[in-house]
DNA sequence: GATTTTCTGGACCGGTCGGTCCACTGTGGT
DNA sequence: ACCACAGTGGACCGACCGGTCCAGAAAATC
């Protein structure tokens, strides 16, 4: 896949495909989509989509992934940066349930994921895109242990861990349920204990 | 479906269709689960499902959903029911992680979710699980306020919210990572903020 | 400007899968 | 004994969908 010549166009064209899908994807109920909808809504052809994509239906949709993992990240990035203050906490709180308000019951990941199913690539692309938002979190609790905001016996690691475990779970119940509240649950109660 | 007119064999194809559905579903990967492999496993026919789950496929699996939504609970109930001590509060938590460490990668509840998709039948079954599991989270927390174990400042319903997103999002960073750190941290750091 | 390679369009194929249909076999009531 | 209706089996269908193939347009390379 990556030693595939390109042209700008094609460059282009490719680029095309995948942000289209992924904006389709985030929008419509993911379980059913098929790659005459994304040749539709891309404004593509079957010819287009598996020369870009070799593989298929696969390869996209993991191209896809990661895509929108990069972009779950950068959108919390200068809050997730800066996590040295309560307030700021609360701002990434804050952000974290609009994103997700916003979003309403579509989940760009969660629907990747269940289309993808249980292919190596796609554990990859979740372990790569969890690791490093736990890693960032982590990185907020040790920052307020050096202020001297958080006690020093929290386990930062194992506390942000439960932060992803809370948001992946909210997010789910928002879901399949509409309720936001777990979520806000999830993410107050967890500063609550780091408050002490 | 409910006024439909069954005798006893009837009832007890029902159920083996069921509950050999629910059995394959645990196991294997929930989704390409087709009706003709359910129709092998239980050893029917096509007519036989069709007649039990006149409206098909979505029937068939909401009727699944609600039995293993049922079995959560009840797998449970011991433990749930008598959350008033820390150390049940343990047991608990060491049985919520067994059952989900010795489950793998495969969730019931998550392979049929992912299945019917954004019905509002499966949002019923989902949102009464939810609501049933929460309460009952809740009841535990108010026993242990009640005992003077908890500070009364901590809202149970809230904390029983981050509960269950907590454990639903540490099961699905289990399904499609495995690793298990995810769902333990959540638990252990909620546990660790009713301890105050 | 010739040629080689990439890009694009879309007809087509084959398998899969949910769902239908109907003939046949119990089974329970009278 | 009969009959009505539940239960069972499986052939069959039609839609859908991922994937293939090839022919022609457009660029790049020389």
């Amino acid at each position: 896949m990556g030693d595939m010549a390109l042209t700008a166009k094609g460059r282009a064209t490719r680029q095309r495909i995948i942000e289209g899908a992924a904006a389709y994807l985030r929008g419509d109920d993911p379980a059913g989509v098929t790659l005459d909808d994304i040749r539709a809504i891309t404004g593509t052809s079957k010819g287009q989509i598996f020369h870009y994509f070799p593989d298929g239906k696969e390869e996209l949709f993991l191209a896809v992934a990661r895509h929108e993992a990069r972009r779950v990240l950068e959108d919390q990035r200068p809050h997730l940066g800066a996590l040295t203050s309560w307030p700021a906490w609360q701002r990434w709180r804050d952000s974290v349930v609009a994103r997700y308000r916003a979003q309403g019951r579509s989940c760009p990941m969660g629907a990747l994921l269940s289309q993808v199913g249980s292919t190596p690539g796609a554990a990859e692309v979740v372990s790569t895109l969890v690791a490093q938002w736990q890693f960032e979190i982590a990185e907020g609790i040790h920052d307020m242990q050096a202020a001297g905001l958080v006690r020093p016996a929290v386990d930062a690691e194992r506390v942000a861990a439960a932060f992803i475990a809370g948001i992946q779970g909210g997010v789910q119940v928002l879901r399949t349920t509409g309720s936001i509240e777990h979520l806000e649950a999830a993410l107050d109660t967890l500063i609550d204990h780091l408050r002490g």
